[in-house]
DNA sequence: AGAAGGACCAGTGGTCCGTA
DNA sequence: AGAAGGACCAGTGGTCCGTA
């Protein structure tokens, strides 16, 4: 029950931040702990956003164990009036197995979000169900929000996004995803050179399967959650058209979307 | 090409109002015109939104064919100054294969609206492939602005939404279906008190399904495009939940949840 | 400089309510 | 009164850019 509790909160201290029941069920019950708190804050956050109002009518409709579970947290906003969290350490390439050690977080560690992620839309479909609402199949605003309030505090959807198709290699080819993160290591790249690298072998596989990468995704059951980023749709379009149409944002890959190496 | 096209027209004049061959593609290809067209034009519109701006970037890598297709229409708009398209003729309940008379529309054509779309969604469908972007499933947002802008302009979202578990009763049990048309016609009904009739046997047919009403539209091709009402979804799981929560919209049943006739 | 994420924005699902 | 649909609204997907 409280093994792995503490991934989230192991080095770095903010021991005080409270430990929420939903964030054990949504650890995935292995047994590795990542270095993963942000330094110690400093920052009193103003607007504490009580939006998100309107409870949906007829919500009584639901009987027994269920009737809360949307308002699980509500909690870290400035339990003392001191500590606010603080952004997590950044990442930085690390090979499978390997702990990151300083203020940094390791690769291990941001798939593992992934896998939390997962379980915490698990979680929100099994409300829904509940319910009889309408069942999200994606990872969705919802459930951030739902991790969020699970004191996930630390998974977000900006980050989350960036990195899907690191995830998404991860996923379909591990061989290829740990060879490039060794590689990468070695030559002590940073992340955001790793990331960008993650897009070749992810075509290439893409291009064995039609460039279908819709089916790609959806085909995997770990990936089947994660909307297909914008980016990756594209050089897959742009690669099946044979057109080096690169949108701005890979444009470090600009040029070199025809044959050659990128 | 030319032979039902004028479907959307036949009764009621109107005729100077532009028709898409979009339309044609979307008809399905049966052989049945109905009365559609609203009465004579006299409001002149003003705002004429000219809104939707922001074309996507790097839109010029489709090639060939395929180019516009999003910018078909853009008449709609006062064409001479003149005749401005009004509302459709109200709904009556009709037998099948019944035509409504008068500045009434029927059933069929209620039904024959749905397949419209499917047909409309297939066009963004195919759009989308070849744009290589996000292909929708269902008919959302984007679908009814197909439509309106290849000249449907009788299309709109919620009429379409309103009447869904209607259609989604002719396709699950068309005998059904037809038998409730012949009787509140017989009884001299309104086109409200038959809506709500439908229901009825919608939910009767959720419970032999476990109450799977998402199951029971994804299941059906010609449903599965549409989502699921909330208050169908709301009443099955009332009923598979045995309580009396009925939304305040359909309160006409109200108390008649459990097991009563309604 | 490289990176994390609050917060914004255009367009969505949903449907109310002013209209005819 | 009964009904059609413009238009609004809360919450979405997407990601920029002020922040550290």
């Amino acid at each position: 029950n409280t093994n792995n509790v503490l991934d989230a909160l192991s080095q770095g201290g903010l021991s005080e931040e409270p430990v929420q029941q939903q964030i054990e069920a949504a650890e995935s019950g292995g047994g590795a702990t990542w270095n993963i708190v942000p330094s110690a804050g400093k920052k009193i956050k103003k607007s504490k956003k009580k939006v998100q109002g309107r409870r949906k009518s007829a919500a009584s409709c639901s009987r027994g164990t269920d009737n809360d579970d949307d308002e699980v947290g509500d909690d870290q906003s400035g339990q003392g009036g001191r500590a606010e969290r603080q952004r997590e350490h950044p990442f930085i390439v690390t090979e499978p197995g390997e702990i990151a050690r300083g203020k940094k977080n390791g690769l291990d560690y941001l798939f593992h979000l992934y896998e939390q992620c997962a379980e915490f839309l698990s979680q929100v479909q099994n409300i829904a169900k509940e319910r009889g609402e309408k069942c999200p199949t994606k990872v969705t605003n919802q459930v951030f929000r739902h991790a969020k309030k699970a004191g996930a505090t630390y998974i977000n959807k900006p980050k989350m996004r960036h990195y899907v198709h690191c995830y998404a290699l991860h996923c379909l080819d591990e061989d290829i995803s740990n060879a490039i993160r060794k590689s990468f290591k070695e030559r002590g790249e940073n992340v955001g050179a790793w990331r960008q690298a993650c897009f070749e072998p992810l075509l290439a596989l893409a291009g064995r399967q039609g460039w279908d990468i819709d089916g790609i995704f959806s085909s995997h059951p770990g990936l089947s959650i994660w909307y297909v980023p914008t980016v990756l749709r594209k050089l897959c379009h742009a690669q099946c058209s044979n057109l080096a149409v690169v949108p701005k944002s890979v444009s470090s890959f600009a040029g070199a979307t025809t044959s050659h190496s990128y």
